[in-house]
DNA sequence: TTGGTTACGTGATGTAGATCACATTCTTAT
DNA sequence: ATAAGAATGTGATCTACATCACGTAACCAA
């Protein structure tokens, strides 16, 4: 589907703005390309947009002490990402973003989307509705995490993301997971 | 210091609204005393509010098996708590909310949020920022879940929050990092 | 085609933290 | 004041998962 389309019926689930509103909203973006591998977002760097994914999966992810990642969320077509805590206290991320496959991606400012919360109510109430359900799947995740083990945990995962099981190599659920790759390869054969 | 005050000064970090909008905004909460042990929220209840702590200590939490109690979060003064899954989706109530001490809380209803936010831009800007600053805090939590060990977990935890060492029992503090008693007993005998 | 890199499987062993059991102290209610 | 229940400390043992080590298969790029 096309960029602005996909983007302005993701808009429309939550609330409805003119075709001329949609427009001009839709002006702020730009439309970026990505192969397989890039890097969108690196450690350190200052981090002035977030992101809504058109095509492919990209994965945020932390990586401790240049050994270990841990894999913050993958992000499918109609979801948003960034390292929101850098982009938010304007420091530098923490975490990375790149490409899982070849990916297309809509970039949007934090200035641009702060001036367009500004400018109109609905646009605001939009991204409010968006960060609450980001925060409600964020506490969900952090309770299966104290509560369930792996096994569990990964049973959840591919029942929400069916798609993952082909798209993304298993050392990568792991990482999700917050579990070796060679235990969590020891549980699904068995 | 007088709930309104509070909720007046808490507001201000984020929006300006004048005297009046305020006391409208205001008029809206319920005032509410509770003493130590009481419970907010049960776990199967309908959820109707949001509740804005203005003196004491609340616990968010759930409970596996009816055996292990996991807390998602200390609700201190100027926090905000609730079972928000259960109250944007209206869903059962899947977490519990106490009192830790005697507490003093402002509640709002889910519809009275959602009116104010359609009535003034301002209100809706606040809760925006409210849920992305809760947002963030909650992806820092999973980081450091995942990334961890219990004794740094601990210090990140008193570093953040020193009231608590002294507040809250030492057993809760092992349930907010996801740890027995038992472990964190002998982490800080050590 | 070949050589290198990435993904994946699996055994052996190590370890953080859970669980169980029981003792001690501190609170709270009557 | 006293009894009962909460909170805490500590040893012994168990277990889920990590780590290390090595092997094979799949996927590339020259």
């Amino acid at each position: 589907m096309e960029a602005k389309t996909l983007l302005k019926e993701h808009i429309a689930k939550t609330v409805s703005l003119t075709e001329e509103e949609f427009d001009y909203f839709f002006s702020h973006f730009k439309s970026l390309s990505f192969k397989k591998g890039q890097t969108i977002i690196s450690a350190g760097d200052k981090v002035d947009c977030e992101y809504f994914v058109i095509s492919g999966c990209l994965k945020a992810f932390y990586i401790n002490d240049e050994i270990k990642m841990y894999i913050l969320q993958f992000a499918m077509p109609t979801w948003w990402t960034s390292d929101y805590n850098a982009l938010y206290n304007q420091t530098p991320a923490a975490i990375n973003v790149d490409c899982i496959t070849d990916a297309e991606v809509l970039c949007l400012s934090n200035s641009d989307r702060e001036k367009l919360c500004a400018e109109f109510h609905q646009v605001e109430h939009f991204f409010r509705w968006r960060t609450n359900k980001g925060y409600i799947a964020s506490q969900k995740r952090l309770l299966s995490f104290m509560n369930n083990n792996v096994k569990i945990r990964y049973e959840e995962l591919l029942a929400l993301y069916p798609q993952l099981y082909n798209l993304v190599p298993k050392h990568l659920i792991a990482a999700y997971l917050g579990v070796s790759r060679e235990t969590l390869s020891r549980l699904y054969n068995s």
